[in-house]
DNA sequence: CCAGATCATGACAACGTTGTCTGATTCCGG
DNA sequence: CCGGAATCAGACAACGTTGTCATGATCTGG
């Protein structure tokens, strides 16, 4: 700005207005200033200038499990989405599913001063973020709740997701229904579980632990429960898109296979043969409705931390139709 | 930092020193800062330092089409992947495929001084990044070649790929081949329908004008046009995920359906009936090799802008086998 | 032609850090 | 007990902006 100054021969002061738009800028000397920015490339500095203002950046930050996932892509893009609507743009970082990582990221987005974080929890004490939750930096807790700290959170209701999963099965006729879900140190995996036990108790099918394998789960792991202890199960519910997929994967060119009913939607779901039954819920309006907390509260709303809990719905596509 | 530094009872100048833990304080000193630090929950303002110190900002750019599709969202990940090695974050934007707006984030990052910009190019015409390119802040286009600018390129040999697919087709007997592409101002769906070209004539296969459409694409328009002008065909060739996708539904029911092979690689095509036949390559290492140019750049390499291709391959599953 | 208003511009400080330099203690060996 | 080195701490300026205030030039109307 100093070199665009000299060049036209006036103040950096002066520059700045004309840069920033001000009026009172008389229309000679606005167009060489122009010319001089246009002959030096200059672009002014975003983070002088919010350090001056002492403003928001214009950044949000976005801690989740892996970008890759198509759910948390999905996630993702509604965030950006909501940001743009603000000017704003999003600053993602993946924890794969370690604590530790998560922590690093969260802590650095703050370092960088983002107007607000999103964060898909992946350990179970938050507590280091409960001082920015409070005073400061709006935190906002996607898909899974904290521990340890009270702050704006938007879940799915997942327990409410197997329970259907369940249900539906047991109406197909099932009463060995297996659970593959993910480590039960995941909050998600565990109400995911509990949901399960609910819904086979509401339809009257025994509960058999022997039929629950929870994770960490890969390809490998979710092959071999399918085809050993899992292989009396007449259905299955799988916990998550991963598990799902892996489950396919695994009981493909299978004879006979279980019922199916997955947790999360995904692409193609509907031209697999049989088309998959899954527990779906808006995933967009997750990760939009997260973003938009964090508005709400740089706008000022200073009320109690809210707690949105958005529903499931069980879309039969055929998979878990099958009778026993 | 002053609050700190008063309630330590330190100069504000002790307490950068034990942030960033140089030697020379005090050990009786350093840990009445830290508890004071601890008391006020304060985090050093990473802008206001990265000010200072003139130092880079550890941050790189990311502008692409939308991270929600999965071709885009693996690229991401591993843009962070390697950012991460060096301390740095990703800023992603999603351009959706509007010159535009790819314009107004590249030149949004910039002014926020990023380390490096990665720009999938929506646009044709980036004279407007030449400036950054040359003098200052490294620039590496992905996925498309950018126009107007020379600068480092990573890219996928997308002619080559169809040729290929063209040519499979070919030797399981299709003479009536078509191929459904992407609006043809977008450099790659060009290439690709040129080597869609050059592979008919390698393997002596007319080539049929009314068998082509070119985007852009919705679930809409690619029905419509297997409905209609490319019913004769025995074979398809599909020029990107999406349009794979779309065709798909297009034609699940249908008694007799064409051959199939698609551009890009994606999750269960395996598992669908049939297996679909792809081309496929490292989309990862796509993504890798252009963050990795940005570091090397940065790490002083000042040789002429380097263009690199990445091969694709035929992966055969099955779709693409079908006889005519 | 002049007082007062308006316009165009610049000097200066400040945002939150850190690099440089200087000053005040403390320590050591002889 | 002294000189010099080592140790620890602070004052100050600067990074690239912008807000505040001051200044001089140019208008306007009577």
């Amino acid at each position: 700005m100093n070199d665009v100054a000299r060049l036209a021969g006036v103040s950096i002061k002066t520059v700045s207005r004309v840069v920033n738009g001000e009026r009172g800028v008389h229309p000679g000397t606005a167009s060489r200033v122009l010319d001089a920015i246009e002959q030096l490339g200059f672009r002014r500095n975003l983070g002088a200038r919010n350090l001056r203002r002492g403003a928001e950046t214009g950044i949000i930050g976005l801690v989740l499990e892996d970008v890759a996932n198509p759910f948390y892509s999905m996630l993702t893009r509604a965030v950006e989405e909501v940001a743009s609507e603000q000017g704003a743009q999003v600053l993602t970082g993946s924890s794969g599913e370690d604590p530790a990582r998560e922590r690093e990221l969260a802590l650095e987005f703050l370092s960088r001063r983002v107007d607000g974080l999103l964060v898909v929890p992946a350990g179970d004490r938050h507590g280091y973020l409960a001082r920015e939750a409070h005073a400061g930096t709006p935190v906002v807790f996607v898909d899974r709740p904290a521990g340890g700290v009270d702050a704006d959170t938007v879940l799915v209701d997942n327990a409410g997701g197997t329970a259907l999963a369940a249900r539906h099965l047991a109406e197909h006729g099932h009463r060995r229904i297996a659970f593959l879900g993910d480590a039960p140190g995941i909050s998600t995996a565990a109400e995911r579980l509990s949901g399960f036990r609910a819904g086979c108790a509401q339809a009257g099918v025994p509960f058999d632990a022997e039929l629950v394998r929870m994770g960490p789960h890969t390809a490998e792991s979710v092959a071999g429960a399918l085809a050993g202890p899992l292989r009396a199960a007449t259905a299955l519910v799988t916990g998550n898109n991963r598990i799902t997929v892996h489950a396919l994967r695994a009981l493909a060119g299978r004879a006979t296979r279980p019922a199916l009913v997955g947790f999360d939607d995904f692409e193609l779901a509907d031209l697999l043969d049989p088309p998959i039954t899954v527990i779906t819920y808006d995933v967009r309006e997750l990760g939009a409705s997260a973003a938009r907390a964090v508005y709400a509260r740089l706008g000022g709303d200073a009320g109690p931390p809210r707690r949105l809990v958005l529903p499931t719905r069980l879309l039969a596509r055929g998979s878990g139709e099958v009778s026993a």
